[in-house]
DNA sequence: CGATTCCTTGAAGGTTGTCAACGTTGGTGG
DNA sequence: CCACCAACGTTGACAACCTTCAAGGAATCG
């Protein structure tokens, strides 16, 4: 707290600066919709970074059912669960064509450690990604489903303005309902009643993977954004 | 993955030696049931030990309903989000009196991450971290509320007997049922009733703080425990 | 022993899941 | 070009799960 916050933000951009010098190391690979990041996988690979595209990281049940955890945005890192754990496999699957920059280091993370300013870095990932899954999971624990498709639209929002990938109200969202079912924990019948009110109500369309937000203000009502954010956000 | 994982491993257990070693300058705090972690924290603090108690880490909505995100154990490590964000403040509430081990820097999370072998530690540490949030998503995803009593109460047990802090099919649970309400995101009085119908079932007892497990594999059924995990456990 | 918090139970109603069927779209090959 | 297929989207009826509301009992603590 009493930390120099201007010296450790220094360092996070000398971190990113240096992590992201790696990833120029090699061209990228391109995965094809629907593949595992599994499949293009060799053996000195460290992370991953989505240059383009979207993916999603899952979990499956042992009675076939599917959780989307997180959801990979152009400029995400992923890899990070292989390069921590000895045989624990990562599932992580392409939603669109999706162009991945890779760090490969004989020593695995150890030697991409090495940096303190990227050890720094790689927390704050870590840290961020913690963030979206403690965001999500207040969602769905708190929220009806209605309200987590809200939260679900203003988290792609936020993040793909945030990367300064879109300007206006209205995005490419390349999650079928089926998708939007596994990620906000509901069937894909009732995502489908669900989008159509939202629809019929005025506040967000959400049709042949684009999404046009009408209504922001009835948007973040719905989501009931965390008390903290919602006074950042009134702020600007 | 080709990289030499006793190699990593043995840098693991010297990062986690080195920081344990910090956490041992002072003597431990100790704080009241339900106060907030904050209300001890002193400015060079950086990172926090639970070397006796239970704790859980939560979000607030904007209509007042709240989500605990996350439940630490004695031995767990806390407070990366205050060590990774500027002005994030992480709520962390205890539920039992507690003894709290603190790592003071003054040049925060930086000066942690000086030695390679810490910052591989605390690396690993942010990803068990957010192993246990994905588990707890699936569950909430994908489980009906016995499911999720079921996959808590696995969870617990497992920890604790990681943890080698029990040793029969019985511990304590500091929770009522209130906070185990908002951690599986149902009401308080669907958990009493759940918690009922796996009493009479004969597979759990959950009671005065005191958990029994009287069926172990009618419990895995319950929670369907990810196929990886139930194959690793089955090898056993 | 108040007072508070926590636990427990019943009844009613709303949200969501299940089942089943059909429409739509986009790609593939005849 | 059309037929076909597979995946995705859409809709209705009904049942199950869960919440809400309400009230009373038990435990804990000053």
């Amino acid at each position: 707290m009493s930390t120099d916050w201007n010296e450790f933000e220094s360092d996070l951009t000398v971190g990113r600066e240096a992590l992201f010098a790696k990833f120029h190391n090699g061209s990228p690979r391109i995965l094809r919709a629907g593949q595992l990041l599994a499949a293009s996988a060799r053996p000195d690979d460290v992370l991953y970074r989505l240059r383009a595209g979207w993916a999603y990281r899952f979990r499956d049940l042992a009675d076939g059912s599917r959780a989307i955890v997180d959801v990979c945005l152009p400029g995400d890192i992923m890899g990070f669960d292989n390069a921590l754990h000895k045989r624990r496999i990562e599932n992580v699957r392409t939603l669109t064509t999706s162009a991945v920059e890779v760090v490969a280091e004989e020593r695995g993370l150890r030697g991409i450690l090495e940096s303190r300013s990227v050890a720094l870095y790689i927390s704050w990932l870590l840290g961020e990604r913690q963030q979206r899954a403690d965001r999500l999971l207040a969602a769905i624990s708190c929220l009806d489903a209605r309200g987590r498709v809200a939260a679900m639209v203003l988290e792609f929002y936020q993040r793909l303005e945030a990367q300064k990938l879109i300007t206006a109200a209205s995005f490419n969202l390349p999650l079928t309902q089926y998708h939007i079912a596994s990620y906000l924990g509901v069937t894909v019948v009732h995502v489908n009643r669900v989008i159509r009110a939202l629809r019929e109500a005025g506040i967000v369309n959400i049709e042949m993977h684009c999404v046009t937000i009408l209504n922001l203000p009835a948007l973040v009502d719905l989501a009931k954004i965390e008390l903290g954010i919602a006074i950042a956000a009134a702020g600007r």
